[in-house]
DNA sequence: ACTTGGCTTGGAGTTAACTCCAAGTGTTAT
DNA sequence: ATAACACTTGGAGTTAACTCCAAGCCAAGT
């Protein structure tokens, strides 16, 4: 797959793909005689891990350390496993957080409609 | 109220709380004779209200225009709410995004999970 | 009176995460 | 063969959201 083709496909700039390699947020991609990228399976799958991850506000430096580890084999295995569950328990926190905000936001939602609501009744009795 | 207070209170760097000030985030606080800012309990509000939006990821621009909104008094009810709506629309949809991350990353990681079962499996073969 | 310490302001600097750009190379169409 | 075009690289620029700093003010303690 070309860069075009991928860049379409996640919907993720050719720029920030190529950005991501650099960084080593994704492994190096492998080119072609003429220098050009050609993204394998694998490849694919990393941008969509990290373009999922990236997502939910997983910082890039953890991500990078993962490459990281993943590239060093499995004696990293663990060590793997321990960054993902720390990461999620963030991320549960995240969440969480999230929730209660969105509850708030219900709240004053609420609160404003019947403000509105208030309003309305008192223009139907200044029109009597 | 200090601003050491609300910074203490609201675990808020002072110089995070002058900066929400300085760009209209929050309404403007009271100073003393002396020129040294007084929060007021409605002060206060605002902070744990900008607090509570800022860490779901509200961003500080639309923060910015709520509190615009809110300082033009009754006639922008109703554009308070509808930005209140819009906002909470896009926070319901961040909040989907990372549930569907945290299920992708217990996959994960319950795969990492059993290769490390597999593998002192392994290892106990060996050791007879 | 003088130092200490917390506060003020406006402005500069920092960080994360892109995003853009210039200069150059290789393939394809005319 | 020459123009058009997609791609390459390294490096500079941008944006959001802080964070730090210098210079100065003012009240309290010695």
């Amino acid at each position: 797959m070309t860069i075009t083709e991928v860049s379409e496909k996640f919907d993720i700039p050719q720029d920030t793909l190529r950005y991501y390699e650099r960084i080593g947020l994704i492994p190096r991609v492998n080119r072609n005689k003429s220098g050009i990228r050609d993204y394998s399976e694998e490849d694919c799958n990393w941008v969509e891990f990290i373009k999922c991850m990236r997502s939910a506000g997983l910082p890039i430096e953890v991500l990078i350390e993962y490459v990281e580890l993943f590239q060093q084999g499995d004696a990293t295995i663990e060590a793997r496993k321990e960054l993902l569950i720390e990461q999620r328990k963030q991320l549960i926190a995240k969440i969480e957080a999230m929730q209660k905000t969105l509850e708030r936001l219900n709240y004053k939602i609420a609160v404003y409609e019947q403000v509105v609501v208030e309003k309305e009744k008192e223009l139907k009795r200044s029109e009597n």
